[in-house]
Order: structure tokens, then C-alpha cells, then sequence
RNA sequence: GCCCCUAUAGCUCAAUUGGAUAGAGCAUCUCCUUCCUAAGGAGAGGGUUGCAUGUUCGAUUCAUGCUAGGGGCACCA
């Protein structure tokens, strides 16, 4: 539908630039889509408006040239009811009634595809998200991470892009070491040795449970008749695993899901680290300095340039990281999107500088902050604190409130906006809560056709949709594939939360202004088409989410 | 000191990436169920979009300079 007016629209611009002896330029775009207010039509063009800067003429002038051009096109066949003049230079499309109830035999037809896109296509997508240090459990800025990241994985496959999640796992380096030693300290005291825990160990209780199993279910105390090396190495290698068992359980859990766990380690076991650097040294972005090995970074616009191999011969954290991305260009990928936390802000630059000097264009990187969260309870902060070991993880969150509610609270913000996530509010079965307010709908849908006892058909008089609430209702659910390429251009899910509640409010409208199944057959069957419809955006829309679609509430 | 992010209704946030009269939810007040899920709907009040210049047909959006809050500036990870 929209296309077709794009295709009407383009035409008479091109006659007239030619009348007007002017060329149009390669980049010249304008916007088309339904206006904020009703009563503006279906589909409101600010092309007259763009015009104006080629052609050094005024946008209302244009507008009435364009206008009779445009209705000259338009007769019988044309889904274009009227074009109206308003608002200086704004060209408001009203469509055919009946060409607007046939976006609803679309929709019904394509089902659970409707909304799916060719947007992305050609876009081979690595997706680096959560990669939290297998050091303690996920928490929940990691949760928000995780959710936001999934949402946008699903967003990104449904218009056609192939996407890679992956989580890239520290299981090598200084954290690593102190993890180990960590548990090795916490294994002798529960054997009654005294052993200093390290400066910066990890305090957590967690550390002491995972000695604890250690000897119960493994080892015994045999660990003391190995050289402290292996002891050591052993309890780190048992360690990671039992976290990395947790983590994915949440992950599961919280129906996030990953393709692949991409292992730093195995970046030193294959030599890669050394590998990426000589592909760098090789382009000439390498130099040494006072003993050390840097990486030109301010070549890229980095602030200065960095180490990535100290003089005592350690690689920095830059380096795997480095190889880590060379990787990733390897296995053919070629868009990058990494979502960080907050905390490796100042790490952008050096990283994107990094990955342009490994052959990437700077527009094919993306890496995006999910800022951190606070939660409320009873209006209060909840204080939240690492050092001491005493964390709110993310397993506790959604046990408390739900996978629903939490996903959702995650991804219904904008992710580099700071987020206040409220218990109270998330747990509500009510209406206050913006989560129960959309399934409600869904649920409601299911319902009433349960209720009409029909099953749904296509052969229906669409002009029958004639009442405001229908038309716009029908609308918003023209929008939906628009919204999901917004989210994908943009790398926000947080849009398509935000466009759902629009959908739900229009239904909800138009369900307290109309009743739906009457007396009245062939209306019956063409507001049951509409509810129907609204049902496949509601699920299409909420399973992109990963949140459950309820039939009954 | 330098860099990045944020600033919109009492509160939490939108505004289709520069479009028409800046919109929702919560909170406050008023109203709507003999009938398909009231977990819903209708209405009212609430705004100098932090401040100031500029760019143009048009600025919440872009630029520059202030102000306030947050974060970052390692041969740490």
C-alpha cells in the first residue's frame, strides 16, 4: 500500500524536477507515514517541504504544483481516496476504505510472519552481549544487558538480518588468577589451614560453596598432596565451570539465548593474540616504546595511543580483545554490535580504532552502552553492593517478579538511559503494570474469539470498518513493519515495547466503543478480522519481546 | 584539566531521527459495566522542552557557549 503511494509520489517528482530543469539529487529522501493527528489522513508526505532546498522555491508553491499532478494519477485503480493541502506544504493521503481493510487480509495471511522485512538483508551481524566475567553471578545490570541484547538479536533476524548472539567469556587473564586463588584460599579453610586470601579476591559466600562441593563431591582433600600450582589451576578450572553452569541456567531461564561462547582462552591456545598483533604490525599500526608494544590508536581518533603488550611481556586486556575482533571479521561477519556495560565507556574508542585498523568501515561498527538500573522498592533504592559480596543477582530478581515482567521492565526504557526498575510496580497484577496491560489485550482478544464461537474469514466486507476507532486501529497495525526497521536501524527494542502499548490502547478503544460480535453478521465477521488481526501484531510483537502471550488472563 | 552521556508535565518516560497544536503511563479530580475479560474506556487539570545565541520554510531534535547531574580518563580487567 505504502509502496504504491512512494511509487506515485516519485514519479511526479521526477516530472517535476524535469519541468523545473533541475536534477535530483542522489540522496533525496523524504518522509511518508501517518501524521500524529487524526483527521490529517492516512498518510501525511513532507515532500513539497524537501523540495524546497532543490528546487530554492517556497514549499507551498511547490505543494500546489505537485497536488493537481499527483490527483491526475490518480482514478479508479488507485487505493488514493483524496490528497488534501494543509498545513503550508504537507500532502495528506485519505486511502480507500476498502484498500485499508485489505492490509487486514495481509495480515491474516502472513500470520506469524506479518511484519517480518528484507531491511537487513546482506547484514551479517555478530552480536556480543552479556560476556560477563565467569567470576560470581549474573547481576542485574547483566540481566538488562541480556535482555535487551535477546530482544535484539529477535528484532534483527525477523527484518532479514543473519545474526550471530555470542557471549565472549574472560576464562583466562589477572580476574581469572585471583578467582582461582580465591577458592583455593576458601578450600584450605575449610580443611582448617590458614592461607592469606588475596588482596582483591573474591569475598562473595558463593566462593566458599564452590570449595565446599569441591571437597564433598570431588576431590576430598586431596588437592593438599598436588603442588599448590595444580591445586590452584584445578580449583580455577572447577570454579568457572560451576559459574558458567549458573549463568546459563539464568540465561535459559530468562529465555536469552546465545549461538555461541566465545573462549578467550582459546584466543592463547591457538596463538591467535599473536596472530592479530603481526596483522596490525603488518599494516604499520604498531610501535615500541619504552619497552612496551603500542597499538596506534590515535590514528582512529583515539585519545592516545595504547599499550598492548607491557614491558614485562604481558599482553593487555587489549590485546586478546583485539584478536577477539579479528576473529570476528574472519567468520565473515560484517557488522559488529557489542552492548557493554557502562563501565567500559572509556573502551570504545580504543576498540573501534581497533577494528577499523582490522578492515572494518567505522559505520559497520556499533557498540552500544546498557546503562545500569536501580531498583525501587516501597519508592526507596534498593543499595546494591559488590565489594562485600552481598549482590541483588539477577536470579533473585526474576524469581521475585517474574521473566515477563522482568524482561520487559529491562527493554522498555531506552538502553543508555539510566534505568529505575520498580519492584512493587513489576509484581502488580494490575493495571498499573504496563506489562499485564499488553498481554491483557492479547488475552482479550483470545477470548471474545473463543466467545464468537466462528472461526475467522477473509471474505468480509472491509468497508463495513468505517468508525474512527477502526480506522485507527487499522493504522497502527499498518506501522508494525515500519517500527521493527526503526528498532533494527536504530539497535533500540526499547521502540517496539513502546509501539505495542499504542496498539493495545487502540484496541482497547475500539473494543469499549464497538461490540464486536452483534446481531449483525457481515460486521460481526469484518471486527472479528480486526480483532484477529490485532491478536497476530500482540503476538508477533510480544514473542520478539520473549514474552509469553497469554490466551487467558 | 580533558572526553562521553543526560536534562521534556509533580514522578517515570515518548515524540516515527529536522515536520503540523510536544504526547503516554503513574499520581490528583469527574464520569462509564442488565451486553464479548472494568487487568478496560471517556474527560479535566498539569509545559518558557535547563539557559543563551545561531543554522532554515520549520528546532525537543542540528551547531556553539554556559549551568546542573552521572560516568570515564591505567603498561587494570
Amino acid at each position: 500500500m505504502k509502496i504504491k503511494i512512494e511509487d506515485l509520489i516519485n514519479s511526479v517528482v521526477d516530472a517535476y524536477c524535469a519541468g523545473q530543469g533541475v536534477s535530483k539529487p542522489a540522496d533525496f529522501g523524504y518522509d511518508l507515514h501517518p501524521p500524529k493527528e487524526s483527521g490529517r489522513g492516512d498518510l501525511a508526505c513532507n515532500v513539497a517541504f524537501r523540495l524546497a532546498k532543490v528546487t530554492r522555491q517556497k514549499p507551498a508553491d511547490i505543494a500546489n504544483v505537485l497536488l493537481p499532478m499527483l490527483v491526475a494519477k490518480t482514478g479508479e485503480k488507485s487505493p488514493v481516496e483524496k490528497i488534501e493541502l494543509a498545513g503550508g506544504a504537507f500532502l495528506n493521503f485519505f486511502l480507500k476504505k476498502e484498500d485499508l481493510g485489505a492490509l487486514l487480509v495481509e495480515i491474516h495471511e502472513k500470520n506469524e510472519d506479518y511484519g517480518r522485512s528484507a531491511f537487513g538483508k546482506g547484514k551479517k551481524v555478530i552480536l556480543e552481549f552479556v560476556s560477563a566475567n565467569p567470576t560470581g553471578p549474573l547481576t542485574i545490570a547483566h540481566g538488562r544487558q541480556a535482555a535487551v541484547g535477546d530482544c535484539l538479536a529477535r528484532i534483527l533476524k525477523f527484518t532479514g538480518h543473519t545474526v550471530h548472539p555470542e557471549y565472549y567469556l574472560n576464562d583466562a587473564g589477572r580476574q581469572m588468577n585471583l578467582l582461582a586463588k580465591s577458592v583455593w584460599v576458601r578450600y584450605n579453610e575449610l580443611l582448617e589451614i590458614e592461607k592469606p586470601f588475596p588482596e582483591d579476591g573474591y569475598q562473595g559466600e558463593y566462593i566458599r560453596d564452590i570449595a565446599r562441593t569441591i571437597i564433598e563431591k570431588e576431590k576430598k582433600d586431596s588437592l593438599l598432596k598436588e603442588t599448590e600450582e595444580k591445586a590452584v589451576e584445578y580449583c580455577g578450572h572447577y570454579a568457572v565451570k560451576t559459574m558458567m553452569a549458573w549463568i546459563e541456567e539464568d540465561l535459559a531461564k530468562m529465555h536469552v539465548h546465545f549461538d555461541h561462547y566465545f573462549s578467550e582462552k582459546t584466543l592463547y591456545v591457538k596463538k591467535s593474540v599473536d596472530h592479530a598483533l603481526e596483522v596490525l604490525k603488518e599494516r604499520g599500526y604498531l610501535f615500541e616504546s619504552e619497552g612496551a608494544l603500542w597499538f596506534r590508536s590515535t590514528d582512529f581518533g583515539d585519545d592516545k595511543d595504547r599499550v598492548v603488550r607491557k614491558s614485562t611481556g604481558e599482553y593487555t586486556y587489549l590485546a586478546p580483545d583485539i584478536a577477539y575482533h579479528l576473529s570476528k571479521y574472519e567468520r565473515g561477519h560484517n557488522m559488529i554490535v557489542n552492548l557493554w556495560g557502562p563501565d567500559h565507556h572509556g573502551y570504545i574508542p580504543r576498540l573501534k580504532a581497533a577494528c577499523q585498523a582490522l578492515g572494518y568501515p567505522p559505520e559497520a561498527i556499533h557498540i552500544g552502552i546498557v546503562q545500569l538500573t536501580t531498583l525501587f522498592r516501597k519508592g526507596q533504592p534498593v543499595r546494591m553492593s559488590t565489594r562485600a559480596g552481598e549482590f541483588v543477582t539477577l536470579r533473585e530478581l526474576y524469581q521475585e517478579v517474574g521473566v515477563d515482567a522482568t524482561r520487559f521492565f529491562f527493554v522498555m526504557r531506552r538502553q543508555e538511559s539510566h534505568l529505575d526498575f520498580d519492584l512493587d510496580l513489576a509484581k502488580e497484577q494490575s493495571q498499573e503494570n504496563p506489562v499485564f496491560y499488553l498481554q491483557y489485550a492479547h488475552a482479550r482478544i483470545a477470548s471474545l474469539l473463543k466467545f464468537s464461537g466462528k472461526s475467522i474469514t477473509t471474505h468480509v466486507k472491509l468497508d463495513l470498518l468505517a468508525a474512527p476507532e477502526e480506522a485507527e486501529l487499522i493504522g497502527c497495525l499498518a506501522q508494525f513493519p515500519d517500527f521493527l526497521i526503526q528498532a533494527s536501524r536504530a539497535l533500540e527494542p526499547y521502540r517496539l515495547s513502546d509501539y505495542l502499548r499504542q496498539v493495545a490502547a487502540s484496541f482497547h478503544k475500539f473494543y469499549s466503543c464497538h461490540r464486536i460480535v452483534s446481531e449483525d453478521p457481515e460486521l460481526t465477521k469484518a471486527r472479528l478480522l480486526l480483532a484477529d488481526a490485532t491478536r497476530i501484531v500482540l503476538r508477533n510483537g510480544l514473542a520478539l519481546l520473549g514474552i509469553s502471550q497469554p490466551e487467558s488472563m
